[in-house]
DNA sequence: ATAATAAAAGACTATTTTATCTTTTATTAT
DNA sequence: ATAATAAAAGATAAAATAGTCTTTTATTAT
């Protein structure tokens, strides 16, 4: 198990590459190159895909020449977005020993050093923004498959 | 999802317990006692002491005034001994986007950041020993319940 | 030796996550 | 209008994780 789950992981990397396939220009991408290109199920993709784009992360068009593409403000979002809407924020803020009502006034032993560790990931993710990688992604510097 | 797998939860919370209630002495405590104590359905942490038992993390006998307890050894070991165990070691070099071969000359787009936090993950829970926490679980300082 | 106790072991069930398949709806080009 | 295209929606299926139940084995006190 990673820190994420599965699905939210093909989200983040097929947001990524929906982002800087589209970026500028006023191309959609299929879901069957975006599988491809993040080496994902494309059935599974295509769920995924359905549900952020009902909440509005990502963009679509049906029929020809349609497909996904990201507007201008959803390039701008922080990858917490997808996050929280994938996994939810029990990352951010949830127990590292699973309990419910952990807090400052009835901490689990390790309280406050996984209050720290969930804090640089927080920040990490918001301060990072979908279409920030566009460049690396588009030059083949950072990788999305394999 | 949590950072740790239900089950990973529990073996923590476990030897949390069974440190703090059998250390110095020459008690044992049982996996009632301990199922209780942490809130966890019994016979499924039954079957996550087995496992630690034939790890050799946490000490065991059976029969009359048997039960789990934890030798001076195992209570000097970290906490990452546990999660290894459990868990495997993915949480601290596994990539964050879930990429088989994502390292340094292969990177995700995230995989400076990550590498930051599973670095800290992996020196807090090895800097942390299984009997560090006894004396403020003993005075009730601590919860590894609710 | 025997009975009582408590963990070990093994088989089984339920739930959640991951993945697939089929049908419907929207869009575009002809 | 019609046919072709591509995502949306819905219904299933497979795999992994979480949880339960029953039987066996080891230990101890009598």
């Amino acid at each position: 198990m990673g820190i994420f789950s599965k699905t939210c992981e093909y989200a983040i990397r097929s947001v990524f590459f929906i982002a800087h396939r589209t970026a500028g220009q006023t191309g959609r991408v299929g879901i069957k190159e975006i599988a491809v290109g993040i080496d994902s199920p494309e059935p599974f993709l295509a769920k995924i895909l359905q549900d952020l784009s009902r909440r509005g992360i990502v963009q679509s068009t049906k029929g020809p020449n349609g497909g996904f593409y990201l507007d201008s403000a959803s390039l701008e979002r922080p990858l917490s977005d997808i996050v929280a809407a994938v996994d939810g924020n029990d990352i951010f803020y949830g127990c590292g020993l699973g309990l419910k009502q952990c807090s400052e006034v009835n901490p689990c032993p390790l309280h406050n050093e996984f209050k720290d560790i969930r804090n640089k990931i927080h920040i990490m993710l918001h301060e990072t923004k979908i279409g920030e990688f566009n460049d690396e992604l588009m030059n083949g510097m950072l990788s999305l498959k394999k």
